[in-house]
DNA sequence: ACCTGAACACCGTTCAAGT
DNA sequence: ACCTGAACACCGTTCAAGT
Protein backbone atom coordinates (compact mmCIF):
# COMPACT_ATOMS: atom_id res chain seq x y z
CA UNK A 1 0.00 0.00 0.00
CA UNK A 2 2.87 2.50 0.74
CA UNK A 3 5.20 0.60 -1.98
CA UNK A 4 5.37 4.14 -3.75
CA UNK A 5 4.62 7.21 -1.65
CA UNK A 6 8.04 8.80 -2.40
CA UNK A 7 7.15 8.72 -6.36
CA UNK A 8 3.68 9.77 -5.27
CA UNK A 9 4.87 13.10 -3.46
CA UNK A 10 6.83 14.00 -6.33
CA UNK A 11 3.12 14.44 -8.33
CA UNK A 12 0.82 12.31 -10.09
CA UNK A 13 3.26 10.76 -12.69
CA UNK A 14 3.73 7.37 -10.35
CA UNK A 15 1.22 4.61 -11.04
CA UNK A 16 -0.66 3.39 -8.41
CA UNK A 17 -3.89 0.72 -7.59
CA UNK A 18 -5.38 4.23 -6.46
CA UNK A 19 -4.81 5.85 -9.39
CA UNK A 20 -5.58 2.70 -11.97
CA UNK A 21 -9.15 2.46 -10.37
CA UNK A 22 -9.59 6.11 -10.69
CA UNK A 23 -8.93 6.22 -14.12
CA UNK A 24 -10.96 2.98 -14.57
CA UNK A 25 -14.01 4.19 -12.67
CA UNK A 26 -13.60 7.50 -15.64
CA UNK A 27 -13.79 5.01 -18.22
CA UNK A 28 -16.72 2.75 -16.93
CA UNK A 29 -18.62 5.89 -16.54
CA UNK A 30 -17.86 7.29 -20.07
CA UNK A 31 -18.62 4.14 -22.01
CA UNK A 32 -20.18 1.70 -20.30
CA UNK A 33 -18.42 -1.65 -19.25
CA UNK A 34 -16.67 -1.80 -22.56
CA UNK A 35 -15.33 0.97 -22.12
CA UNK A 36 -12.99 -0.46 -19.52
CA UNK A 37 -10.19 -2.15 -21.49
CA UNK A 38 -6.48 -2.65 -20.57
CA UNK A 39 -5.70 -0.61 -23.82
CA UNK A 40 -7.94 2.42 -23.17
CA UNK A 41 -6.50 2.58 -19.59
CA UNK A 42 -2.92 2.20 -20.40
CA UNK A 43 -3.46 4.97 -22.64
CA UNK A 44 -5.09 6.75 -20.50
CA UNK A 45 -2.44 6.10 -18.10
CA UNK A 46 0.07 6.74 -19.92
CA UNK A 47 2.14 3.45 -19.70
CA UNK A 48 2.10 0.33 -20.97
CA UNK A 49 -0.26 -2.54 -20.62
CA UNK A 50 1.91 -4.94 -19.05
CA UNK A 51 2.52 -2.45 -16.23
CA UNK A 52 -1.30 -2.44 -14.85
CA UNK A 53 -0.76 -6.41 -14.10
CA UNK A 54 1.55 -5.02 -11.43
CA UNK A 55 -0.88 -3.35 -9.49
CA UNK A 56 -3.65 -5.81 -10.02
CA UNK A 57 -4.40 -9.25 -10.64
CA UNK A 58 -6.68 -8.91 -13.32
CA UNK A 59 -9.42 -7.69 -14.99
CA UNK A 60 -12.16 -9.15 -12.62
CA UNK A 61 -10.35 -7.89 -9.91
CA UNK A 62 -9.95 -4.04 -11.37
CA UNK A 63 -13.81 -4.52 -12.03
CA UNK A 64 -14.42 -5.62 -8.24
CA UNK A 65 -12.10 -3.09 -6.88
CA UNK A 66 -13.66 0.02 -8.55
CA UNK A 67 -17.38 -1.44 -7.70
CA UNK A 68 -15.91 -1.12 -4.25
CA UNK A 69 -14.73 2.24 -4.38
CA UNK A 70 -18.70 3.22 -5.23
CA UNK A 71 -20.07 0.91 -2.71
CA UNK A 72 -17.91 1.57 0.37
CA UNK A 73 -18.78 4.76 0.64
CA UNK A 74 -22.12 4.68 -0.34
CA UNK A 75 -22.30 2.63 2.39
CA UNK A 76 -20.79 4.52 4.85
CA UNK A 77 -23.25 7.72 4.11
CA UNK A 78 -26.40 5.15 3.81
CA UNK A 79 -26.39 3.58 7.52
CA UNK A 80 -28.05 6.88 8.61
CA UNK A 81 -31.93 6.87 9.73
CA UNK A 82 -34.47 7.59 11.84
CA UNK A 83 -35.36 3.30 12.60
CA UNK A 84 -34.34 0.59 11.21
CA UNK A 85 -36.78 0.54 8.36
CA UNK A 86 -35.70 3.91 7.57
CA UNK A 87 -32.59 3.11 7.68
CA UNK A 88 -32.96 -0.06 5.21
CA UNK A 89 -34.50 2.35 2.63
CA UNK A 90 -31.68 4.75 2.94
CA UNK A 91 -29.46 1.79 2.13
CA UNK A 92 -31.68 0.59 -0.24
CA UNK A 93 -31.80 4.29 -1.85
CA UNK A 94 -28.28 5.11 -1.57
CA UNK A 95 -27.51 1.66 -3.60
CA UNK A 96 -30.29 3.01 -6.19
CA UNK A 97 -28.67 6.28 -6.45
CA UNK A 98 -25.06 5.67 -6.74
CA UNK A 99 -26.24 2.91 -9.65
CA UNK A 100 -28.09 6.13 -11.44
CA UNK A 101 -24.74 7.71 -11.22
CA UNK A 102 -22.73 4.95 -12.15
CA UNK A 103 -24.99 2.21 -14.19
CA UNK A 104 -21.94 -0.36 -14.82
CA UNK A 105 -22.19 -0.93 -10.79
CA UNK A 106 -25.25 -3.04 -11.45
CA UNK A 107 -23.53 -5.69 -13.63
CA UNK A 108 -20.31 -5.61 -11.78
CA UNK A 109 -21.82 -6.39 -8.57
CA UNK A 110 -23.57 -9.47 -10.02
CA UNK A 111 -20.27 -10.60 -11.13
CA UNK A 112 -18.47 -9.75 -8.08
CA UNK A 113 -20.72 -12.21 -6.27
CA UNK A 114 -19.72 -13.21 -2.45
CA UNK A 115 -16.78 -10.35 -2.82
CA UNK A 116 -16.34 -7.51 -0.80
CA UNK A 117 -18.57 -5.26 -2.32
CA UNK A 118 -21.38 -7.23 -1.96
CA UNK A 119 -20.97 -8.01 1.59
CA UNK A 120 -20.33 -4.74 2.47
CA UNK A 121 -24.32 -3.97 1.53
CA UNK A 122 -25.37 -7.67 3.38
CA UNK A 123 -23.26 -6.24 6.69
CA UNK A 124 -25.15 -2.76 6.26
CA UNK A 125 -28.61 -4.29 5.64
CA UNK A 126 -28.00 -7.17 8.54
CA UNK A 127 -27.29 -4.40 11.21
CA UNK A 128 -30.90 -3.15 10.52
CA UNK A 129 -32.23 -6.08 10.69
CA UNK A 130 -31.04 -7.21 14.39
CA UNK A 131 -32.22 -3.52 14.79
CA UNK A 132 -35.58 -4.43 13.61
CA UNK A 133 -35.85 -7.16 16.30
CA UNK A 134 -35.71 -10.40 13.80
CA UNK A 135 -35.11 -12.86 15.78
CA UNK A 136 -31.73 -15.28 15.02
CA UNK A 137 -33.10 -18.02 12.87
CA UNK A 138 -35.23 -15.20 10.33
CA UNK A 139 -31.92 -13.24 9.95
CA UNK A 140 -30.87 -14.80 7.07
CA UNK A 141 -34.00 -14.73 5.16
CA UNK A 142 -34.60 -11.27 5.68
CA UNK A 143 -31.31 -10.76 5.14
CA UNK A 144 -30.96 -12.89 1.54
CA UNK A 145 -34.24 -11.58 0.52
CA UNK A 146 -33.66 -7.74 0.89
CA UNK A 147 -29.58 -8.04 -1.20
CA UNK A 148 -31.21 -10.28 -3.52
CA UNK A 149 -34.04 -7.40 -4.59
CA UNK A 150 -31.67 -4.87 -4.47
CA UNK A 151 -29.19 -7.00 -6.69
CA UNK A 152 -32.02 -7.69 -8.77
CA UNK A 153 -33.27 -4.29 -9.43
CA UNK A 154 -29.33 -3.63 -9.87
CA UNK A 155 -29.00 -6.21 -12.41
CA UNK A 156 -32.01 -4.81 -14.10
CA UNK A 157 -30.88 -1.24 -14.56
CA UNK A 158 -27.69 -2.25 -15.42
CA UNK A 159 -29.08 -4.19 -18.34
CA UNK A 160 -31.68 -1.30 -19.16
CA UNK A 161 -28.96 1.40 -19.31
CA UNK A 162 -26.57 -1.13 -21.41
CA UNK A 163 -29.45 -1.32 -24.12
CA UNK A 164 -30.62 2.04 -24.31
CA UNK A 165 -26.60 2.90 -24.78
CA UNK A 166 -26.16 0.32 -27.38
CA UNK A 167 -29.36 1.73 -29.31
CA UNK A 168 -28.24 5.30 -28.41
CA UNK A 169 -31.85 5.78 -26.45
CA UNK A 170 -32.18 8.29 -24.24
CA UNK A 171 -34.65 6.79 -21.07
CA UNK A 172 -38.25 8.34 -22.53
CA UNK A 173 -37.04 6.30 -25.87
CA UNK A 174 -36.05 3.19 -24.54
CA UNK A 175 -39.16 3.22 -22.36
CA UNK A 176 -41.62 3.31 -25.47
CA UNK A 177 -39.71 1.31 -27.54
CA UNK A 178 -40.23 -1.39 -24.69
CA UNK A 179 -44.04 -0.37 -24.54
CA UNK A 180 -44.29 -0.64 -28.01
CA UNK A 181 -42.62 -4.29 -27.53
CA UNK A 182 -44.66 -5.47 -25.64
CA UNK A 183 -48.17 -3.76 -26.79
CA UNK A 184 -47.25 -5.89 -30.07
CA UNK A 185 -47.48 -9.13 -28.17
CA UNK A 186 -49.86 -11.68 -28.59
CA UNK A 187 -53.32 -10.85 -26.75
CA UNK A 188 -54.07 -13.83 -25.32
CA UNK A 189 -50.27 -15.32 -24.07
CA UNK A 190 -49.71 -11.98 -22.81
CA UNK A 191 -52.43 -10.68 -21.38
CA UNK A 192 -51.27 -9.30 -18.13
CA UNK A 193 -48.38 -7.69 -19.91
CA UNK A 194 -50.24 -6.17 -22.33
CA UNK A 195 -52.23 -4.38 -19.81
CA UNK A 196 -49.40 -2.80 -17.76
CA UNK A 197 -47.76 -1.79 -20.56
CA UNK A 198 -49.06 2.21 -20.29
CA UNK A 199 -47.77 1.82 -16.57
CA UNK A 200 -43.90 1.58 -18.00
CA UNK A 201 -44.22 4.68 -19.36
CA UNK A 202 -45.10 6.42 -16.17
CA UNK A 203 -43.26 4.80 -13.76
CA UNK A 204 -40.50 5.97 -11.54
CA UNK A 205 -37.63 3.60 -11.26
CA UNK A 206 -36.72 4.91 -8.01
CA UNK A 207 -40.42 4.80 -5.78
CA UNK A 208 -40.84 1.67 -7.49
CA UNK A 209 -37.86 0.39 -6.06
CA UNK A 210 -38.53 1.93 -2.43
CA UNK A 211 -42.03 -0.14 -2.78
CA UNK A 212 -40.48 -3.19 -3.34
CA UNK A 213 -38.16 -2.71 -0.42
CA UNK A 214 -41.44 -1.82 1.88
CA UNK A 215 -43.25 -4.46 0.76
CA UNK A 216 -40.46 -6.67 1.97
CA UNK A 217 -40.32 -5.30 5.14
CA UNK A 218 -44.22 -5.72 5.59
CA UNK A 219 -43.71 -9.27 5.03
CA UNK A 220 -41.16 -9.25 8.02
CA UNK A 221 -42.55 -7.43 10.27
CA UNK A 222 -45.88 -9.54 9.37
CA UNK A 223 -43.86 -12.70 10.32
CA UNK A 224 -42.50 -11.44 13.08
CA UNK A 225 -46.02 -11.13 14.76
CA UNK A 226 -47.09 -14.07 14.02
CA UNK A 227 -47.38 -16.49 17.38
CA UNK B 1 -39.36 -21.29 -40.05
CA UNK B 2 -40.47 -23.69 -42.48
CA UNK B 3 -37.32 -22.65 -44.54
CA UNK B 4 -35.81 -25.73 -44.94
CA UNK B 5 -38.03 -28.45 -44.41
CA UNK B 6 -37.02 -30.21 -47.37
CA UNK B 7 -33.44 -30.38 -46.32
CA UNK B 8 -34.49 -31.13 -42.89
CA UNK B 9 -36.25 -34.47 -43.99
CA UNK B 10 -33.40 -35.60 -45.80
CA UNK B 11 -31.67 -35.90 -42.11
CA UNK B 12 -29.46 -34.09 -39.78
CA UNK B 13 -27.19 -32.37 -42.01
CA UNK B 14 -28.69 -29.03 -42.44
CA UNK B 15 -28.59 -25.88 -40.42
CA UNK B 16 -31.56 -23.69 -38.87
CA UNK B 17 -31.93 -21.91 -36.23
CA UNK B 18 -33.36 -24.95 -34.38
CA UNK B 19 -30.31 -27.02 -34.54
CA UNK B 20 -28.06 -24.00 -33.74
CA UNK B 21 -30.03 -23.35 -30.27
CA UNK B 22 -29.90 -26.54 -29.70
CA UNK B 23 -25.95 -27.38 -29.75
CA UNK B 24 -25.49 -23.54 -28.14
CA UNK B 25 -27.48 -24.87 -25.04
CA UNK B 26 -25.37 -28.11 -25.08
CA UNK B 27 -21.69 -25.74 -24.84
CA UNK B 28 -23.44 -23.66 -22.26
CA UNK B 29 -24.60 -26.46 -20.02
CA UNK B 30 -20.93 -28.24 -20.65
CA UNK B 31 -18.93 -24.86 -20.27
CA UNK B 32 -20.95 -22.17 -19.34
CA UNK B 33 -21.10 -18.86 -20.49
CA UNK B 34 -17.29 -19.02 -21.82
CA UNK B 35 -18.18 -22.36 -23.94
CA UNK B 36 -20.05 -20.80 -26.21
CA UNK B 37 -18.02 -19.26 -29.24
CA UNK B 38 -18.91 -19.40 -32.88
CA UNK B 39 -15.77 -20.82 -33.25
CA UNK B 40 -16.65 -23.89 -30.63
CA UNK B 41 -20.76 -24.13 -32.30
CA UNK B 42 -19.30 -24.17 -36.20
CA UNK B 43 -17.08 -26.93 -35.64
CA UNK B 44 -19.85 -28.87 -33.14
CA UNK B 45 -22.36 -28.08 -36.00
CA UNK B 46 -19.90 -29.08 -38.59
CA UNK B 47 -20.19 -25.82 -40.53
CA UNK B 48 -18.49 -22.50 -41.05
CA UNK B 49 -18.99 -19.33 -38.53
CA UNK B 50 -20.58 -17.05 -41.05
CA UNK B 51 -23.41 -19.50 -42.23
CA UNK B 52 -24.67 -19.10 -38.12
CA UNK B 53 -25.28 -15.93 -39.23
CA UNK B 54 -27.27 -16.71 -41.65
CA UNK B 55 -29.79 -17.56 -39.17
CA UNK B 56 -29.29 -15.43 -36.62
CA UNK B 57 -28.25 -11.35 -36.05
CA UNK B 58 -25.33 -12.07 -33.54
CA UNK B 59 -24.36 -13.39 -30.16
CA UNK B 60 -26.51 -11.52 -28.00
CA UNK B 61 -29.67 -12.98 -29.81
CA UNK B 62 -28.62 -16.52 -29.90
CA UNK B 63 -28.18 -16.27 -26.35
CA UNK B 64 -31.46 -14.75 -25.48
CA UNK B 65 -32.74 -17.47 -27.96
CA UNK B 66 -31.13 -20.56 -25.73
CA UNK B 67 -32.15 -18.52 -22.97
CA UNK B 68 -35.79 -18.60 -23.67
CA UNK B 69 -35.80 -22.66 -25.22
CA UNK B 70 -35.70 -23.03 -21.30
CA UNK B 71 -38.03 -20.24 -19.98
CA UNK B 72 -40.77 -21.28 -22.10
CA UNK B 73 -41.54 -24.52 -21.00
CA UNK B 74 -40.26 -23.53 -17.88
CA UNK B 75 -43.36 -21.34 -17.28
CA UNK B 76 -45.81 -23.29 -19.33
CA UNK B 77 -45.22 -26.31 -17.06
CA UNK B 78 -45.10 -24.15 -13.98
CA UNK B 79 -48.61 -22.55 -13.72
CA UNK B 80 -50.46 -25.14 -11.65
CA UNK B 81 -51.12 -24.26 -8.42
CA UNK B 82 -53.47 -25.17 -5.52
CA UNK B 83 -54.08 -20.93 -5.24
CA UNK B 84 -51.95 -18.40 -6.30
CA UNK B 85 -50.03 -18.32 -3.60
CA UNK B 86 -49.19 -21.79 -4.67
CA UNK B 87 -48.79 -21.00 -8.31
CA UNK B 88 -46.44 -17.75 -7.69
CA UNK B 89 -44.32 -20.61 -5.76
CA UNK B 90 -44.32 -23.02 -8.34
CA UNK B 91 -42.95 -20.06 -10.51
CA UNK B 92 -40.19 -19.29 -8.80
CA UNK B 93 -39.30 -22.48 -7.81
CA UNK B 94 -39.39 -23.56 -11.50
CA UNK B 95 -37.19 -20.83 -12.28
CA UNK B 96 -34.91 -21.63 -9.53
CA UNK B 97 -35.07 -25.58 -10.91
CA UNK B 98 -34.33 -24.30 -14.80
CA UNK B 99 -31.34 -22.60 -13.47
CA UNK B 100 -30.00 -24.98 -11.46
CA UNK B 101 -30.03 -27.53 -14.63
CA UNK B 102 -28.66 -24.32 -16.31
CA UNK B 103 -26.70 -21.98 -14.44
CA UNK B 104 -26.09 -20.27 -17.69
CA UNK B 105 -29.28 -18.83 -17.36
CA UNK B 106 -29.08 -16.63 -15.07
CA UNK B 107 -26.78 -13.88 -16.36
CA UNK B 108 -28.78 -14.54 -19.90
CA UNK B 109 -31.78 -13.78 -18.26
CA UNK B 110 -30.14 -10.23 -16.43
CA UNK B 111 -28.50 -9.61 -20.01
CA UNK B 112 -31.66 -9.96 -22.33
CA UNK B 113 -33.52 -7.12 -20.08
CA UNK B 114 -36.84 -6.59 -21.29
CA UNK B 115 -36.40 -9.68 -23.40
CA UNK B 116 -39.15 -12.71 -24.53
CA UNK B 117 -37.74 -14.77 -21.58
CA UNK B 118 -38.22 -12.11 -19.27
CA UNK B 119 -41.50 -10.93 -20.06
CA UNK B 120 -42.72 -14.68 -20.01
CA UNK B 121 -41.67 -15.18 -16.41
CA UNK B 122 -43.63 -11.21 -15.76
CA UNK B 123 -46.57 -12.83 -17.95
CA UNK B 124 -46.57 -15.46 -15.17
CA UNK B 125 -46.58 -13.76 -11.78
CA UNK B 126 -48.65 -10.99 -12.82
CA UNK B 127 -51.56 -13.42 -13.79
CA UNK B 128 -51.19 -15.06 -10.36
CA UNK B 129 -50.96 -11.61 -8.55
CA UNK B 130 -54.63 -10.53 -10.24
CA UNK B 131 -55.93 -13.91 -9.27
CA UNK B 132 -54.39 -13.07 -5.63
CA UNK B 133 -57.15 -10.39 -5.88
CA UNK B 134 -54.22 -7.41 -5.91
CA UNK B 135 -55.75 -4.32 -7.17
CA UNK B 136 -54.96 -2.70 -10.30
CA UNK B 137 -52.50 0.22 -8.95
CA UNK B 138 -50.82 -2.28 -7.18
CA UNK B 139 -50.02 -5.08 -9.58
CA UNK B 140 -47.30 -3.74 -10.61
CA UNK B 141 -45.45 -3.23 -7.80
CA UNK B 142 -46.39 -6.93 -6.88
CA UNK B 143 -45.13 -8.03 -10.36
CA UNK B 144 -42.22 -5.71 -10.57
CA UNK B 145 -41.00 -6.42 -7.29
CA UNK B 146 -41.30 -10.53 -7.34
CA UNK B 147 -39.46 -10.36 -10.71
CA UNK B 148 -36.65 -8.66 -9.17
CA UNK B 149 -36.29 -11.17 -6.30
CA UNK B 150 -36.35 -13.30 -8.71
CA UNK B 151 -33.48 -12.15 -11.18
CA UNK B 152 -31.15 -11.45 -8.06
CA UNK B 153 -31.83 -14.74 -7.30
CA UNK B 154 -30.65 -15.69 -10.57
CA UNK B 155 -28.08 -13.67 -11.26
CA UNK B 156 -26.62 -14.52 -7.85
CA UNK B 157 -26.60 -17.98 -8.37
CA UNK B 158 -25.48 -18.01 -11.76
CA UNK B 159 -22.52 -16.05 -10.46
CA UNK B 160 -21.59 -18.37 -7.52
CA UNK B 161 -21.49 -21.27 -10.37
CA UNK B 162 -19.40 -19.57 -12.53
CA UNK B 163 -16.98 -18.69 -9.86
CA UNK B 164 -16.86 -22.47 -8.67
CA UNK B 165 -16.51 -23.32 -11.73
CA UNK B 166 -13.50 -21.71 -12.71
CA UNK B 167 -11.82 -22.52 -9.22
CA UNK B 168 -12.76 -26.07 -10.01
CA UNK B 169 -14.71 -25.93 -6.73
CA UNK B 170 -17.85 -28.28 -5.74
CA UNK B 171 -20.43 -26.50 -3.99
CA UNK B 172 -19.45 -27.27 -0.33
CA UNK B 173 -16.08 -26.49 -1.09
CA UNK B 174 -17.16 -22.92 -2.56
CA UNK B 175 -19.11 -22.13 0.45
CA UNK B 176 -16.38 -23.56 2.75
CA UNK B 177 -14.09 -20.98 0.80
CA UNK B 178 -16.40 -18.09 1.05
CA UNK B 179 -17.22 -18.69 4.71
CA UNK B 180 -13.75 -18.94 5.59
CA UNK B 181 -13.69 -15.57 3.87
CA UNK B 182 -16.36 -14.00 6.05
CA UNK B 183 -14.81 -15.32 8.98
CA UNK B 184 -11.80 -13.84 8.66
CA UNK B 185 -13.48 -10.31 7.85
CA UNK B 186 -12.59 -7.23 10.32
CA UNK B 187 -14.54 -8.03 13.67
CA UNK B 188 -15.91 -4.71 13.87
CA UNK B 189 -16.75 -3.70 10.68
CA UNK B 190 -18.09 -7.13 9.91
CA UNK B 191 -20.18 -8.05 12.56
CA UNK B 192 -23.48 -9.04 11.14
CA UNK B 193 -21.81 -11.16 8.28
CA UNK B 194 -18.97 -13.05 10.81
CA UNK B 195 -22.16 -13.75 12.60
CA UNK B 196 -24.03 -15.36 10.09
CA UNK B 197 -21.24 -16.91 8.32
CA UNK B 198 -22.37 -20.56 10.01
CA UNK B 199 -25.58 -20.50 8.48
CA UNK B 200 -23.72 -20.50 4.95
CA UNK B 201 -22.69 -24.10 5.49
CA UNK B 202 -25.92 -25.28 6.02
CA UNK B 203 -28.27 -23.21 3.86
CA UNK B 204 -30.81 -24.62 1.48
CA UNK B 205 -30.59 -22.26 -1.56
CA UNK B 206 -33.95 -23.49 -2.55
CA UNK B 207 -35.76 -22.81 0.85
CA UNK B 208 -34.44 -19.67 1.05
CA UNK B 209 -35.45 -18.63 -2.16
CA UNK B 210 -39.09 -20.01 -1.14
CA UNK B 211 -38.96 -18.34 1.89
CA UNK B 212 -37.93 -14.56 0.04
CA UNK B 213 -40.74 -15.41 -2.10
CA UNK B 214 -42.81 -16.08 0.51
CA UNK B 215 -41.86 -12.64 2.76
CA UNK B 216 -42.66 -10.30 -0.01
CA UNK B 217 -46.45 -12.27 -0.76
CA UNK B 218 -46.97 -11.69 3.15
CA UNK B 219 -46.26 -8.18 2.34
CA UNK B 220 -48.68 -7.87 0.33
CA UNK B 221 -51.24 -9.56 1.59
CA UNK B 222 -50.81 -7.33 4.37
CA UNK B 223 -51.12 -4.61 2.50
CA UNK B 224 -54.27 -5.93 0.79
CA UNK B 225 -55.60 -6.14 4.53
CA UNK B 226 -55.09 -2.44 5.12
CA UNK B 227 -57.92 -0.25 5.46
C1' DA C 1 -31.13 -19.26 -50.74
C1' DC C 2 -27.66 -20.89 -48.16
C1' DC C 3 -22.87 -21.85 -47.00
C1' DT C 4 -17.47 -21.35 -46.93
C1' DG C 5 -13.52 -19.73 -44.66
C1' DA C 6 -10.15 -16.26 -44.75
C1' DA C 7 -9.65 -11.68 -43.00
C1' DC C 8 -10.50 -7.78 -39.80
C1' DA C 9 -10.44 -5.39 -35.73
C1' DC C 10 -10.45 -6.16 -31.63
C1' DC C 11 -9.76 -8.53 -26.71
C1' DG C 12 -7.02 -10.06 -21.83
C1' DT C 13 -2.77 -11.72 -20.48
C1' DT C 14 2.20 -12.96 -20.52
C1' DC C 15 6.98 -12.23 -20.43
C1' DA C 16 11.72 -11.26 -21.86
C1' DA C 17 13.98 -7.23 -21.57
C1' DG C 18 14.89 -2.93 -19.71
C1' DT C 19 15.68 0.84 -15.75
C1' DA D 1 10.83 -2.76 -7.55
C1' DC D 2 8.59 -1.22 -11.30
C1' DC D 3 7.76 -0.55 -16.19
C1' DT D 4 7.93 -1.41 -21.54
C1' DG D 5 5.75 -3.16 -25.48
C1' DA D 6 5.79 -6.85 -28.60
C1' DA D 7 3.74 -11.34 -28.88
C1' DC D 8 0.23 -14.92 -27.97
C1' DA D 9 -4.02 -17.03 -28.11
C1' DC D 10 -8.05 -15.97 -28.36
C1' DC D 11 -12.76 -13.34 -29.51
C1' DG D 12 -17.33 -11.68 -32.61
C1' DT D 13 -18.34 -10.24 -37.03
C1' DT D 14 -17.96 -9.39 -42.07
C1' DC D 15 -17.84 -10.46 -46.80
C1' DA D 16 -16.24 -11.85 -51.36
C1' DA D 17 -16.68 -16.02 -53.38
C1' DG D 18 -18.82 -20.26 -54.09
C1' DT D 19 -22.99 -23.79 -54.84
Amino acid sequence: MARNTRRTQRGETSLSRDRIIEASIELLDAGGEDGLTFRALSERLGTGAGAIYWHIANKSDLLTAACDAIVAPTMRSATEGASPRDAIRAIGLGMFDAMDEHPWVGSALTQAAAQLPMVRILEAIGRQVVALGVPDAMRWHAGSALLHYILGVAGQNAANRRIARERQLVRADFLDAVAAQWAALDGDEFAFTRSIAPQLREHDDRLDFAAGIDLILDGVQSALARP
